[in-house]
DNA sequence: AAACTCTTGACAACCGATTGCCAAAATTCT
DNA sequence: AGAATTTTGGCAATCGGTTGTCAAGAGTTT
């Protein structure tokens, strides 16, 4: 396209100058850009020619004001250089700008008070907000949900629409593969305690484990950031577990750098498996057992649901739970259990 | 604290609510809350403990509709799962949040299309931007410049405030690091040609190979991603180079999973130099060797720098350009040459 | 051709703040 | 005490759209 034969105003144009310049009231001009079938198609064709030619965006925050739409949503993570998140961010990013949102993002620094003020601070800015691994109460949660349209991911409430990633389950095809390998002691490395999935995953494991008839002992909590791995290999070596599953794959990776510090060999003399499959798990040393979660297309079908629920007539709720499977990922950090002592 | 005696109404209290119950203007209280001299104390007070008790908060559209300021900034990532980025956003985050800002985070999938198009529909809904790593042209990124307030983060471009991280410098480090080990012949594994941090450093590695006399040749250019290493691999082992400088981390690790299906040994027969120092290059198989960046110290800069200009009266600009240094960290995946075949 | 229905487009109020202007009140000065 | 000066607070316009209401014009029916 070469340039448009148009004025070229320093200033935006507004929906007057459109109106102005096509000979109609600018309310003329709204409907005609909003409302398909209430202007006359020639009237309409006139008015988009000047909007384009006026090279014409809409007020974002006038729009907002009238409408009480604001075309944004909030994504708020638990911490931003979690690789964890990237994925879920980038998930929420493609799928919004498809639909014409904005994101914003904001990082609750694993702190509950920041996520509730975010929130209460986002409720007019944002159409809606979506949680990924809330750290808040389930009364607090609710109340939020109460207050605006939330989504979760990996945080399940009644009410709440939510998506969960299957971890439990295979989480227990990988207690079942080191079970297969001869490991009969093993440890769960735990994550924070106000973490829903750390806790729905103790749960399905410590159950697994009864049924199996194995030792699975939990250890932590651990802060979900490599450096915690430290703490987690040494508690881990000092259970005398021969297999350790931790809450995630930073832990884990962690843990693989302090085992090969003290001279722990991995998988020789104990096995690590981690969790989600990050950026790093297929080339640390050893590449990494783990739980392979699809953590971008959580983040799709957390907006997905988020602008179904918008979209939809109050009291519409399209679907309020989205399970998404997952599956054990066997790598290097997982080997046959060193021989009885 | 516990719940508040006032009133708990459904809809947000606005303005006109506090004006009501404490018995003054609307304007007096859009006064009262932000020029501070402008209303008398006590009637201050008044207004503040009924805005408490309501528990107001500023409507953000209205707020920006009237003003003109949207308190927003929009920070432009060119592929929001390159890692590299997330300590830039992270950076950006933390110290938007300080000053009360939001965040807007636009992933241009490496497109200058979607960045100038982003840009032009932020203008008004963003008070400034910042490219991070922009794929413009220097004319479009003039352009845009010349629009709304911007920042740069690793491009230079005249009259544009910039933050560059000076990695040509470290790289060259690198370069010595490699001729002391006894390499004189060196490949550098482009990056995208429109990357203006990949023309830099190519720049100041040819002309320092020259002054030391020794072979340095460029290959690629190579996406910067992990996968794109192996083509970087390949092509390092063609060339007959006994040590290869990457674009970045990204690529490097790529190269060194590459080598390793291949039996290259690294270090022993090729040494391998990234870029960034991103997560993962601390515990990939060796560990890189690589120049360490503070890039999220680049991401609060840039936006003390953004948010400096926004609050100066116009013409006047406290700073125009940042360089942050850039050190080499020695690791694992270099080391001596082999010895000459 | 008259009566009636349907379509179209303009007017104006409104969303929730900010801000220029001015008058009333308080303070200081002579 | 009265005049001059400063402080304080309210009115109303404005930002850029959306949307309810209604009259004029076009089209249809008998």
């Amino acid at each position: 396209m070469t340039a448009p034969p148009g004025v070229s105003p320093q200033r935006p144009a507004t929906i007057h100058d459109v109106a102005a310049l096509s000979g109609v009231a600018a309310s003329t001009v709204s409907r005609a850009l909003s409302t398909p079938g209430r202007v006359n198609f020639r009237t309409r064709a006139r008015i988009e020619a000047a909007a384009a030619q006026l090279k014409y965006i809409p007020n974002a925050q006038a729009k907002a004001l009238s409408s009480g739409r604001t075309k944004a949503v909030a994504v708020l993570v638990a911490d931003i250089t979690n690789p964890f998140y990237f994925d879920i961010i980038r998930g929420t990013q493609l799928q919004l700008k498809a639909a014409g949102y904005t994101q914003l993002l904001v990082d609750t620094e694993e702190s509950d008070e920041v996520e509730v003020n975010t929130v209460e601070q986002l409720r007019q800015t944002a159409d809606g907000v979506i949680l990924t691994a809330s750290r808040l109460s389930d009364a607090a949660l609710a109340a939020v949900a109460a207050k605006m349209p939330v989504v979760t991911i990996n945080r399940d409430i009644d009410g709440v629409p939510s998506v969960l990633l299957d971890t439990p389950t295979a989480t227990n095809q990988a207690l079942d593969h080191l079970i297969s390998l001869g490991h009969s002691h093993v440890a769960y490395l735990g994550g924070p305690e106000t973490s829903s999935s750390n806790t729905r995953r103790w749960a399905a494991l410590s159950e697994a484990a009864k049924e199996r008839g194995v030792k699975v002992v939990r250890l932590g909590p651990f802060a979900p950031r490599t450096h915690s791995g430290a703490a987690a290999a040494d508690a881990l070596v000092h259970s005398g577990a021969t297999a350790g599953i931790a809450f995630n794959d930073l832990v884990a990776i962690g843990m693989l750098q302090r085992l090969r510090e003290r001279g722990v060999r991995v998988p020789e003399d104990v096995s690590i498996v981690g969790c989600d499959d990050i950026f790093g798990a297929d080339f640390c040393s050893p590449p990494l057992t783990t739980v392979t979660a699809p953590v971008e297309q959580a983040g799709r079908v957390a907006v997905a649901m988020l602008l179904g629920k918008l979209d939809a007539a109050q009291g519409n709720l399209p679907r309020t739970q989205t399970i998404l499977p997952t599956y054990l990922t066997i790598r290097g950090s997982t080997g046959p259990a060193p021989a009885a002592r």
